[in-house]
DNA sequence: AGATATCCAAGTAATATGCTTGGGATTGGA
DNA sequence: TCCAATCCCAAGCATATTACTTGGATATCT
């Protein structure tokens, strides 16, 4: 039950976004190098992240993409969600497009994707943006490297 | 981030298990007609459960599975990991065989992948075979299937 | 005009999934 | 003693998904 690179590579990216949150526009290919991640690649989960409300964009010379919001109201969960889909273990319980079930009232296990589904929900949901960005701090005290997450 | 069909199917199956408990052995052949699952793909699935001690076998004509401790005591998510390995949603927090990582001391997001990884393992490791067999009774009071989960 | 960006749609190699197939070994019963 | 039922095991395989790449169009600043 993994992630795929999308959710993993848009949180740093995220991340990455939210620690340069103060320079304007941000390229995808400045966040690419610093990260290590295929600008291409990166292109397609800021379209989700775009579609999503999370970030913005400007198109140009000097443009690039900011967040839509400050890092305290960006939750993790908001981020993966917009790139990985519900976060449900099972399609029958997912918030957005549950899939039909012929037998979804008398399913006894359908109780265990759900709390499991609320569980990961729950957590991902309680951290910002903001929270990294401190978490960040705080380990990277001495050195300030801006750079690998 | 979606569990596969081992993990969905298993639980199925144990819970069939646990409610055929006091009868003996029980084929993958019953099981499988049970829950319309494929009994060549059931074999696979209780070799996992198996190996890690969930159920025992007997061989030959009359044979079956039952399972290894009460109901009480399994849990559905020492089964879930017996199929699917970690819960962890990325490979580096996996309790197992955690991959290797050249900045894991400073990973920022990290955090998120233990905390996503504790708080699926605390759902389903408090969730027991026995009650999902509750929940069973209590969702077919009337009807007294025993069938489809 | 031209460099730097985002935007968008396809294409693609590698990997994972969800089985099936074909055997072998063990056991209980006729 | 044989045979049917069962677990056990290793491969094979079609399909779907993943993790990108490629090739372009469009917008913006200098």
């Amino acid at each position: 039950m993994k992630l795929s690179t999308k959710g993993r590579y848009g949180v740093k990216a995220m991340l990455d976004l939210a620690l340069h949150n103060s320079e304007g526009n941000i390229s995808l290919k400045s966040i690419a190098e610093r990260q290590e991640l295929s600008e291409n690649y990166l292109e397609q989960l800021f379209a989700s992240l775009r579609k999503a409300g999370l970030v913005k964009s400007m198109r140009g010379a000097m443009g690039g993409y900011v967040l839509s919001d400050s890092p305290e109201n960006i939750t993790v969960g908001s981020v993966l969600r917009a790139l990985e889909g519900s976060l449900a273990p099972v399609s029958c319980v997912c918030e957005d497009v549950a899939t039909e079930c012929s037998r979804y009232e008398c399913c006894v296990t359908k109780m265990i994707w759900e709390k499991m589904r609320d569980g990961v929900n729950q957590v991902v949901d309680s951290i910002s943006l903001q929270n990294l960005i401190d978490e960040y701090h705080k380990l990277n005290k001495d050195e300030d490297l801006m750079f690998f997450i």
